[in-house]
RNA sequence: GGGCGAGUGGCGGAACGGCAGACGCGCCGGCUUUAGGAGCCGGUGUCGCAAGACGUGCGAGUUCGAAUCUCGCCUCGCCCACCA
């Protein structure tokens, strides 16, 4: 059985890229191969990978992010883009100075020592960073840039400072963002500690104001799933501001805000959260006590106390009374924490006919509930709300609205009350403004200082930056270290040059992120944070990858600065990504997220050491989709590093076979030979011709599919078609065409298209071919449309849908013959039984299907 | 509780509504080797000697034809979570 197919000979030299990796990479950074020109004529392609925090060691999972978008920004480049693809690091955070109080090294040479490191990690990947682009955020020459953009905000009205109560985690000993605390416990997003609530002086970034803007996604091509959480997030609800008045003297009408104003004659109570302001002058003495204590432990509770009683709904009465404007009913006034202070008005009608909690809450406390909108059927629900929201419900025992449909309702109500001026309609948000000072010292200054006589001023911009002094004390203590530097503390007032004290809280890290990408355009420039002529160039960025975990922080502000900057008449896009894809994570092997702790990190040095980068490149890239990770499994990664055995072995074999010309291609083409058909007998000559059709037929199909793959994110795919060509190839060689030119333009294009995914060893055999450096500079291979197309396909027959022969069959073959074909195949005719087929269904190329009389 | 996504061989995973399991791992057999390893050749969904039958979490449906579309259920993952 295998005399025929002798085995193949082992290659004379043993595949080891120990032996030529390291030297190309040296080669690459020599040559600066992959500085990007801002200059240069061809169209560029901005792509960009989320820069990590320098936290000590790069690990698996950061080699998997930045294969991916490596091998795409490869192949662009091939492809004939100008591409840029920087790298940086996010060195700003908690991290660095907590390393600072646990060890006692300066969050500053801390940082430092670990982006060295990480920098050289990085190198090894063999990934095409353009590293004259680096930024580095807590460099003074970047941060000066994002306390300028601070005073910008400042001074367009979008940062301003308040008395705010907010996320505050104790262990940390730091505010929150609200996107930054997790979970239904409420946690610290960095270290799970739950947080509690605390009244702080804080500053703040505008972000509702671009809320409307932000739900916008026409102009960019983003997951689905990314969109989703995004618009969720922000949380737009229409519906309208009602106000009740209420029996007491001096008191202002209690606005609500309300989705389902056609409701609004079911309301038969008010609920205000304990926190609103007109909770003090609406109590009567008689419930003051009750009251106070309510409000007083509503105050002390945390959050997951709130949650520990979600389904107790327990409030009090105040003793005071509104009047439902329709009804022009007398409804009790009460406070409960299910209404929140920060949504909405902090205040709501209680409609427990049609909403689950104020029916809970009615149910408690024995409060009136009335059915007002009714399920076309006509009948209310008994012993729970109807909730139900279709535009086919009917409105009952609503005055002069009885009998409209719900949405006709909504309308109508709005309008009503809008005429007696009780009510507006309105939308209402769940996005609040960025909270962006943090009590720590390891980020950038805010750069304001307050004067006794003049408040908060901004710092002057030619007295940037405000720098970070490198004496401090670091001891968590709730307010920030840099209180307890003097010679930072003092500052003169910009406006009248008095004394003044220095603010001492620094930036959320995510300032700095939400503008690294426009540094990356013009890194140098120390006149302004960015080029604007570059940035013009540059931006938007073309393609984005990264963590979706990022769906609500570091992605939301960074629309949101560029949207702010446009309107300041700095940036002249809407948009900073104009396309994004998502990883998939790598989780140990334990399936959990791998973690120092945890004892599970993956050290991507090891396998470096012992495969060299191409395999754990490929390796990681064959796993499965790109965007579903997965738990850490090496058991395969021998395979991988098998075939690029193979690619090392098919490269070198160039010799032995029959000489044989291509047809249409040059007999001098690299690789060709001269015709020598007089030498070989006719048969074989068929069989010859028969295999180099073959083999080209594979090898333009791979360019075809491998180039779609690459594009999609499909590595794994484009790399077992990159397998399958590589098979074609060794099949070739044991039917004796090493030597011809069919074989040598296989071995090539595999070369082209393996480059973006393994860029060590495809350039080391490239100069073995005697081919021009860089094998990353030559142009990507085009497919011949003529050669995609096999020369016999084999076509599945079926009856009633199920497989009983296959035809093989030139792609021309026309459907008459076809169904001809398939009608004499004796296994159809056996299933047939001698019956007339009711019908044959064919889709061409794909399949026949004959249809039995019974079928 | 709500939203989104995923369930396919022993394993990772392929498959524009059209041949289920590409490619690889593992395993079995062979060649080579003093041996081991490496390399190479062949086989490998399940049941069955075979013919064949059965197979994509479970149950229905649409269709000539469903892993793929629709509905219901189960399991797992992620996100949000008293948002009026």
């Amino acid at each position: 059985m295998t005399t025929e197919n002798p085995a193949r000979p082992a290659p004379a030299e043993r595949f080891d890229p120990r032996t030529y990796e390291s030297r190309w990479r040296e080669r690459w950074a020599a040559d600066d191969l992959y500085r990007a020109d801002d200059a240069d004529p061809r169209e560029k392609h901005y792509l960009l990978t989320m820069y990590p925090y320098p936290s000590g060691d790069l690990h698996i999972g950061h080699w998997y992010a930045a294969t991916g978008p490596d091998i795409v920004a490869r192949m662009r480049r091939m492809q004939g883009f100008n591409v840029m693809f920087p790298m940086g690091f996010d060195s700003f955070g908690l991290p660095a100075e907590n390393a600072a109080i646990d060890r006692g090294a300066h969050p500053m040479e801390w940082t430092q020592t670990n982006v060295d490191r990480m920098r050289e990690q990085f190198r090894s990947m063999g990934c095409m960073f353009d590293w004259s682009r680096e930024v580095v955020t807590s460099d003074p020459s970047y941060y000066r840039w994002t306390q300028w953009l601070f005073v910008q905000f400042f001074k367009a009205g979008l940062a301003y400072r308040a008395m705010a109560p907010v996320d505050w985690c104790p262990k940390d000993q730091v505010t929150l963002a609200r996107e930054q605390v997790e979970g239904a416990d409420r946690h610290c997003w960095r270290c799970g500690t739950p947080v509690i609530k605390r009244d702080l002086e804080q500053w703040f970034f505008r972000t509702t104001r671009y809320a409307d803007e932000l739900l916008d996604f026409s102009q960019i091509d983003w997951p689905e799933p990314i969109r989703l959480m995004q618009t969720n997030w922000i949380g737009r609800s229409e519906g309208a501001e009602i106000d009740f008045a209420v029996e007491a003297d001096g008191v202002a009408p209690i606005r609500v805000f309300t989705t389902r104003p056609d409701t609004i004659f079911g309301a038969t109570f008010m609920v205000l959260a304990p926190e609103h302001a007109a909770v003090a002058a609406l109590t009567t003495p008689a419930r003051a006590a009750e009251v106070a204590s309510y409000t007083a432990a509503a105050r002390r509770e945390t959050e997951i106390e709130r949650m520990s009683a979600e389904r107790e709904r327990a409030g009090v009465f105040i003793g005071a009374y509104a009047v439902n404007p329709m009804t022009e009913e007398r409804i009790p006034i009460w406070i409960a924490d299910y209404v929140l202070p920060g949504y909405g008005t902090g205040a709501i009608m209680g409609v427990p006919a049609h909403d689950e909690r104020d029916f809970a809450f009615a149910t408690r406390y024995d409060l009136p509930i009335r059915y007002v909108v009714l399920p076309p059927g006509g009948t209310a629900p008994e012993g729970e709300a109807f909730v139900a929201h279709t535009a086919d419900e009917v409105l009952v025992d609503s005055g002069a609205f009885t009998g409209m449909t719900a949405s006709d309702g909504i309308a109508a109500i709005t309008e009503e009350l809008a005429e007696r001026g009780q009510g507006s309609s309105a939308i209402t948000y769940k996005i609040r403004d960025w909270l962006v000072s943090r009590q720590r010292y390891w980020g950038a200054p805010i750069p304001i200082v307050y004067c006794p006589e003049h408040g908060a001023q901004p710092v002057p911009e030619d007295m940037l930056p405000v720098l970070l002094p490198f004496d401090v004390d670091f001891a968590p203590t709730g307010v920030s270290p840099l209180q307890s530097n003097e010679e930072f503390l003092a500052a003169s007032c910009p406006v009248c040059a008095g004394p003044a004290r220095r603010e001492t809280d620094t930036m959320d890290t995510f300032v700095d992120s939400s503008w690294y990408f426009l540094r990356y355009c013009s890194p140098k420039e120390d006149g302004f944070a960015w080029d604007p002529v570059t940035v013009r160039h540059w931006m938007p960025v073309d393609l984005y990858t990264g963590g979706a975990e990022h769906a609500v922080l570091h992605l939301m502000y960074a629309r949101f600065f560029v949207k702010a900057l446009r309107d300041m008449g700095l940036l002249p896009f809407d948009e900073p990504f104009l396309a994004l894809r998502n990883q998939g994570q790598i989780l140990g092997a334990d399936h959990q997220r791998m973690s120092k702790s945890r004892g599970n990190v993956v050290n991507p040095d090891d396998l470096t050491g012992r495969f060299g980068s191409d395999t754990v490149r490929c390796f990681l890239m064959f796993i499965g989709p790109w965007d579903q990770g997965g738990p850490w499994n090496p058991s395969s990664i021998e395979g991988v590093h098998r075939f690029l055995g193979r690619v090392w072995a098919a490269a070198q074999a160039t010799t032995g076979g029959h000489p044989r010309p291509i047809p249409g291609m040059p007999a001098d083409a690299p690789g060709g030979f001269p015709p020598s058909a007089g030498e070989v007998p006719g048969q074989e000559m068929a069989a010859i011709e028969g295999g180099i059709r073959a083999l080209r037929h594979a090898t333009h199909l791979a360019i075809k599919e491998v180039g779609e793959d690459y594009a999609a994110f499909h590595f794994n795919t484009a790399l077992s078609k990159l397998m399958g060509l590589t098979n074609a190839l060794g099949d070739a060689r044991d039917a004796g065409l090493a030597g011809t030119a069919a074989y040598a333009e296989g071995v090539d294009t595999l070369l082209l298209l393996l480059a973006p995914m393994a860029p060590h060893v495809t350039e080391e055999l490239w100069a073995r071919r005697g081919r021009a450096y860089s094998i990353h500079q030559q142009a990507w291979p085009d497919f011949e449309p003529a050669l995609v197309v096999a020369d016999m396909i084999e076509l599945p027959v079926q009856v009633d849908g199920k497989l009983r022969d296959r035809l093989l069959v030139a792609p021309d073959t026309s459907p008459q013959e076809i169904e001809r074909l398939a009608l004499a195949s004796e296994r159809v005719q056996a299933y047939l039984k001698g019956r007339t087929p009711r019908t044959v269904v064919q889709i061409p190329g794909r399949l026949v299907n004959v249809v039995t009389p019974g079928g």
